[in-house]
DNA sequence: TAGATTGTTAATCGATTAACAATC
DNA sequence: TAGATTGTTAATCGATTAACAATC
């Protein structure tokens, strides 16, 4: 770690929250903000606004606050949001083709470089742009390209598998859209999006409110 | 609240994965299992799931551990996936087609009612069975049709005129797959998938990583 | 300079872990 | 009964909030 002291997860997660809303600022041409103001936006604490920036050093000015522009690219910094990243889709199903298609990513330096699938009706079309290839042949597109993600958009039985393929080809990160916890080298970092997780979630709070 | 004590996020957000490995137990024919078992399985400690557990009540037996079926029923019933919840996608795009057809709701409970867009080549087609009506017709179908949970797949300049919509229409809960933060009355429930989001803070990790 | 607002330390709050008596 | 494991209280740890001196 930088800085000899490990960051919270909790800071972390928020980091992305607050690039977008100061993107959001940005396109509203609004050059500064203070923590308060920004904590009205945000529903945090100015505190913990201040506290969560000061992690990654002094980005505010004292009686000013800070600059949207500025405090915008040092959180695409800490992100490493600064160069582009090569990913490859393995699963070209709905979500599969759903991810290839958020046109966010390509203004956002992600580049998809490949997509994979098992099934013949699948292989060979296009999607995005894109020639879906055989799954067989992801070993040997792994070897001969360097991909930092692998987006794991298979069932949840063949998850597994993929991930230890992904790993084996040198990926760094894996985002997980089966709905299964993967075991992979703590060297590999896994993000997932249980979507499943995500939906029963809100049906508890749904029928809790209803109760208050 | 039911027991007059508020039961922190982290808690519920821990008990659909309790609940998703409960089920992988069960397809395994183990039946009963101890919070150490549990803890070993879950990477959490034996105490936190206990803790978690006795939020809701007594579920396990001294000496024994826990009904695999049992904790699974009862785990079901607190997160209220116990009825049929009706369900419509607003954007019918490639995010909302890979929603609907995402086999898993079908078995759990969610079943998908309406389907909408703006975009007059979506409209009238057929979608995993469901036929895309034009978004004009939503505050109509929203009043005909009691409605609990609206998906926003727009885009997000769209996405929160859409949520008001569906407030008006009496949803209890929206599950937001645009990549901004929403404004409604605090009666209903958010449930935000911010892709963007999880993608930065993988990329965050993954850099991290190779950092240390 | 005076006013505003940060950076940072201290205080509080909440969540996790440890410990153990209760009990199956 | 003896052994195992829960339910639950107490201790610890970490994250959030409050306060204020530093400074633009």
């Amino acid at each position: 770690m930088r800085k000899s002291e490990k960051i919270s997860n909790a800071v972390i997660r928020r980091l992305p929250r607050y690039r977008r809303r100061l993107g959001e600022l940005m396109r509203k041409d609004i050059t500064r903000i203070s923590s308060k103001e920004f904590s009205e936006i945000l529903g945090y604490t100015a505190s913990q606004i201040r506290q969560d920036l000061n992690n990654f050093g002094g980005f505010g000015q004292q009686g000013y606050g800070y600059n949207v522009k500025e405090l915008h690219e040092q959180i695409s910094k800490i992100l490493g949001i600064t160069r582009e990243y090569s990913v490859v889709i393995v699963g070209s199903n709905h979500m599969g083709q759903a991810i290839a298609n958020y046109s966010y990513y390509k203004s956002a330096g992600f580049v998809i470089t490949g997509m994979f699938d098992i099934n013949l009706e699948l292989i060979g079309t296009e999607i995005s742009g894109i020639k879906v290839k055989d799954f067989s042949e992801l070993d040997d597109f792994l070897a001969k390209n360097k991909v930092d993600v692998g987006v794991i958009c298979t069932n949840k039985e063949s998850a597994q598998r993929v991930a230890e393929k992904l790993q084996k080809g040198g990926v760094k990160g894996i985002w997980n859209f089966a709905p299964v916890d993967l075991v992979v080298d703590e060297n590999i970092q896994v993000e997932n999006v249980h979507l499943s997780d995500s939906l029963h979630t809100l049906i508890y709070f749904m029928n809790q409110d209803s109760g208050e």
